[in-house]
RNA sequence: GUGGUGGUAGCUCAAUUGGUAGAGUCCCAGAUUGUGAUUCUGGCUGUUGUGGGUUCGAGUCCCAUCCAUCACCCCA
């Protein structure tokens, strides 16, 4: 506490008694990656600042206020540390040219850096899983993300507190057209705007759309319609894509009012949220950005993804007490005295050998002091190996959990002996 | 980035109108000199987030700052 060595404001460290939860979600997300047939990328946490300029858009918050960027003064290039994947992802499919022989599903993870303030669910570095589905235009694509999300709520046994809403932006052409109708209903209107809503009327037209003022309202539901502008290719993938959840009984709302905070977004958008963890509840949200690939210099090539926050989503399992297997050895191995504690050593790797999880005693003590450690680790049996033991081979094993005598055997049979 | 609330032992929390900073838990040791979760006994733990100020005296009042938290904003 006194310490002035802290972490950086926004940044959590990881401790053991954390983890579990962290490795059960993520070997749930590997077996559920592997279902669907989506292959790990890795990308660095660090990349020109222009990368993310031109895929996240230059008027955005993110790139505008909340990113990590600072010269490198070694060379004086602008770097960034990532506020997204999406980015970095796009970028190395280029590079390596990836998309040489057809469409690729791809999935990454790992932490994100935006300078935000600080709040439940909202970190300075956080988590993101994401996945990428480059090269296919189709809304199949679009419905296997709903699906198998749907899928991972159910796996983690969050499906009942999570509910999608989803929308369509069109076609950047649809997209353009409304937001100059947009601008100009409002600027027809200007007398009822607030302060908020005249200092986004240029910068972000449709976030007025979104406002809380309720004097605003009636303005606002006769605002133009985003719906009312897409044209008849981006009716009908929308259509299919809720076809597709129709088929699936996935349930969901249109929200028109849903908007992306990233510009490389056109046609479907959708984010999957909960009430459960106050403001920040969207969870997971993406959609289709048919352009970005040619926009960062690869050959046009559509995709589609998503992101979720591994932070806000372990925050919703502990809040509806999802509880991890509980992490512990099955033996713990007591010793003393010299010979004893060499023995020890010789004893686990026999035992590890066999393939038990075993946590030897270490820093010496009395039986009755190593007997509590044991106990409090949660480990099934303790083993106890005294100089006696040593002389003689072999072990004391303890049952600790249920029913069961101690019983003295053979080092040779104490594997056998666990087994039975 | 804006506004509100809060910060006391590793953890969960007490402390009257300003008057010696406490309990539970955890940890350690003993009751049983080779045996754990119960019980009993004893022990350890703090610059009261930090830095200033007011006061004879500050955990308590004032200012600043850091951190957390809630909302705005934004987003995953």
């Amino acid at each position: 506490m006194t310490n002035p060595l802290r972490a950086v404001r926004g940044m959590n460290d990881l401790l053991p008694a954390d983890a579990p939860l962290w490795q059960c979600f993520e070997g749930i997300l590997r077996a559920w990656l592997k279902a669907y047939g989506y292959r790990e990328m890795r990308t660095p946490i660090l990349e020109h600042t222009g990368l993310f300029k031109r895929a996240i858009g230059e008027v955005t918050d993110i790139v505008e206020k909340e990113m990590y960027t600072f010269v490198d003064e070694l060379n004086g290039e602008s770097m960034t540390l990532r506020p997204e994947g999406t980015a970095s992802c796009v970028r190395a499919v280029i590079e390596h040219n990836l998309l040489f022989d057809g469409g690729k599903r791809l999935w990454y993870a790992g932490p994100m850096f935006r300078h935000e303030r600080p709040q439940k669910g909202r970190y300075r570095q956080f988590h993101q899983f994401g996945i990428e589905a480059l090269g296919y235009a189709g809304p199949d694509l679009d419905i296997e993300h709903l699906l198998m999300t749907a899928r991972l709520w159910k796996l983690l046994g969050l499906a009942d507190c999570i509910h999608l809403e989803l929308n369509s932006l069109g076609g950047a052409e649809s997209r353009a057209r409304h937001r100059e109708k947009l601008i100009a209903y409002f600027q027809a209107h200007e007398a009822l705007l607030d302060e908020d809503a005249k200092r986004r009327l240029h910068s972000n037209p449709l976030r007025i759309l979104d406002t809380k003022n309720p004097a605003m309202r009636e303005l606002v539901e006769a605002a133009p319609r985003l719906m009312d502008e897409l044209d008849e290719t981006a009716l009908a993938h929308f259509d299919a894509v809720k076809a597709g959840l129709e088929a699936a009984g996935i349930a969901y709302t249109i929200n028109p009012r849903l908007v992306r905070g990233l510009d490389y977004y056109n046609y479907t958008v959708f984010e999957w949220v909960t009430d459960r963890l106050g403001a920040q509840g969207t969870v997971c949200a993406g959609g289709r950005y048919d352009g970005l690939v040619q926009q960062l210099g690869g050959k046009a090539a559509p995709a589609c993804g998503y992101a979720m926050g591994v932070e806000r989503l372990l925050a919703l399992m502990v809040e509806v007490g999802v509880a991890p297997p509980a992490d512990v050895p099955d033996v713990y191995l007591v010793n003393v005295g010299e010979a004893a504690s060499r023995f020890a050593q010789h004893a686990g790797e026999t035992l590890r050998d066999a393939g038990f999880n075993v946590v030897l005693h270490g820093g010496g003590g009395s039986f009755k002091s190593q007997m509590k450690k044991a106990d409090a680790c949660g480990a099934r049996y303790a083993m106890i190996i005294g100089d006696d033991e040593a002389l003689a081979g072999e072990v004391t094993i303890k049952p600790l959990r249920g029913e069961g005598e101690q019983q003295r055997v053979a080092l040779g049979a104490a594997a056998e002996f666990l087994k039975g």
